[in-house]
DNA sequence: TCTGGGGTCCTAGGACCC
DNA sequence: TCTGGGGTCCTAGGACCC
């Protein structure tokens, strides 16, 4: 195993055989911090939490001086505030960090056409076949390294593997701004010291199931009977974990993704019961998703109610259609059945959203059901039945079509959990 | 501490057909 | 008359990832 770290750290120049991992796993390290920071250079030693202040909100991205604190993403806001009250928050600018994200995948696809993008930071690239060009896969690591730093001023790490988890685990092991090759030789003595929770696929939930049985490092895992494992954890992850152990997996770099569902999901400032804005919020993300799969060309079949209630318990609610459709009102009519039913009884909503799955292609079978300026009416039926109902200015066609407009209040454009519906603040004492 | 929003994959039970 | 097993589709819930 060899290491090369960032300009503060000690710098490995172990002569080592990289050449079976030719597989990378690159991740830009606190990705949306650091874009915050690139825009906001005074705040480098300070604290950052990229996130919504208020609400309901969770931390979106954290630097490394706030992880210090034990603010990690996904951690509520509250928490993290009372970890670190002296964290500068700063609103997401998905825009900026998309400008970004596609300037490192354009540096990544110099190096070799087989980038598999994983979400917005990270991306898994096979370089066997740049090697004469770029030359060994640390020596192409390092060089992405210094241009993605040199071009954007973001680190990110690199984990170079002969299989595709391992090149994970491995950039995982070193962050930040680090680099470390797992030759393949190398892969079970890197594995099996790891804790269990290390897995790619272990959550807290699987990972307090294998401590139960005793199952501590991965190579616990490996050495525990296949039909224990899959006792403990059920027949496909058991399977799973075993081979993951023995540092197996066929899994290999896809360029092409297809969408298998598209949704939408928004969680309220305060519980809602008032049906009629349940309703109104239906009737947007139905035709917001609808106009995702017009413009991905895609039709879905199955159309997905989703609730969740004060105490966070979650419901699902599905149709099948006879028909795939991309119409807006054809998914609300659906979810609105789903829906009523559920309602019929009075609900207290913390959580609403539509999906559409099944998808297929929609040139041709689902031709002649709409025309393009479908979005444009379809978006504007929205706001017009919000706007009806509620009054003017309470949503915006750039908010149904433009992922990135912030959710949170200006005083133009208030607050959804803060629209005056009559739903019920919180007890205050 | 009190839990976002975008997804993927797996499990399990029931209906239905052969 | 009662009882099979396999395959597929549908539905609901949950774990997990970024």
């Amino acid at each position: 195993m060899s290491r090369q770290d960032g300009s503060d750290r000690t710098v490995s120049t172990d002569a080592v055989d990289d050449s079976t991992a030719t597989l990378l796993h690159i991740d830009l390290d606190a990705f949306f911090a650091s874009v915050e920071l690139l825009d906001h250079p005074e705040l480098v030693h300070r604290p950052v939490i990229v996130g919504h202040r208020s609400g309901r909100s969770v931390v979106t991205a954290a630097n490394y001086v706030a992880r210090r604190y034990g603010v990690n993403s996904a951690m509520p806001m509250a928490l993290a505030l009372r970890r670190c009250p002296a964290a500068v928050v700063l609103e997401p600018h998905m825009g900026r960090y998309k400008e970004y994200s596609d300037r490192v995948m354009r540096i990544f696809e110099e190096f070799t056409p087989l980038v598999e993008q994983l979400g917005i930071d990270e991306a898994f690239l096979d370089v066997a076949g740049a090697r004469r060009l770029h030359g060994s896969p640390a020596e192409i690591g390092a060089k992405i390294r210094a241009r993605v730093a040199a071009e954007t001023g973001l680190t990110c790490s690199v984990g170079a593997a002969s299989t595709k988890f391992v090149a994970k685990m491995a950039s995982g092991r070193a962050k930040p701004d680090g680099l470390l090759v797992i030759p393949a030789d190398d892969t079970l003595a890197f594995l099996h010291p790891l804790p269990v929770g290390a897995l790619w696929g272990v959550g807290a939930t699987t990972e307090q199931a294998l401590l139960g049985q005793g199952l501590r490092q991965i190579g616990d895992l490996a050495r525990t009977p296949l039909a224990v494992l899959q006792k403990c954890v059920g027949d496909a992850s058991g399977r799973k974990l075993h081979e993951l152990a023995w540092g197996r997996d066929p899994r290999v770099v896809t360029v092409e993704h297809e969408e298998k569902s598209v949704g939408h999901e928004v969680t309220f400032e305060y519980d809602v019961t008032d049906v009629a804005r349940l309703r109104s919020e239906l009737l947007r993300q139905s035709d917001a998703v609808a106009a995702r799969l017009r413009r991905a060309g895609l039709v879905g079949r199955c159309v997905v109610l989703k609730l969740r209630y004060t105490d966070f318990s979650t419901v699902t609610r599905s149709r099948t259609l006879s028909e795939p459709t991309s119409v807006g009102r054809r998914i609300y009519e659906e979810v609105a059945a789903s829906f009523e039913v559920l309602a019929a009884s009075g609900i207290r909503v913390r959580l609403i959203g539509v999906r559409v799955e099944q998808l297929s292609d929609g040139d041709g079978s689902g031709a002649g059901l709409w025309d393009p300026d479908d979005d444009w009416r379809d978006a504007e039926r929205a706001v017009d039945s919000v706007t009806a109902r509620f009054g003017r200015g309470t949503l915006r066609p750039a908010s149904l079509l433009d992922p990135d407009t912030p959710r949170t209040a200006t005083p133009e454009q208030p607050r959804p959990g803060r629209l005056p519906f009559g739903d019920r603040e919180p007890d205050r004492g």
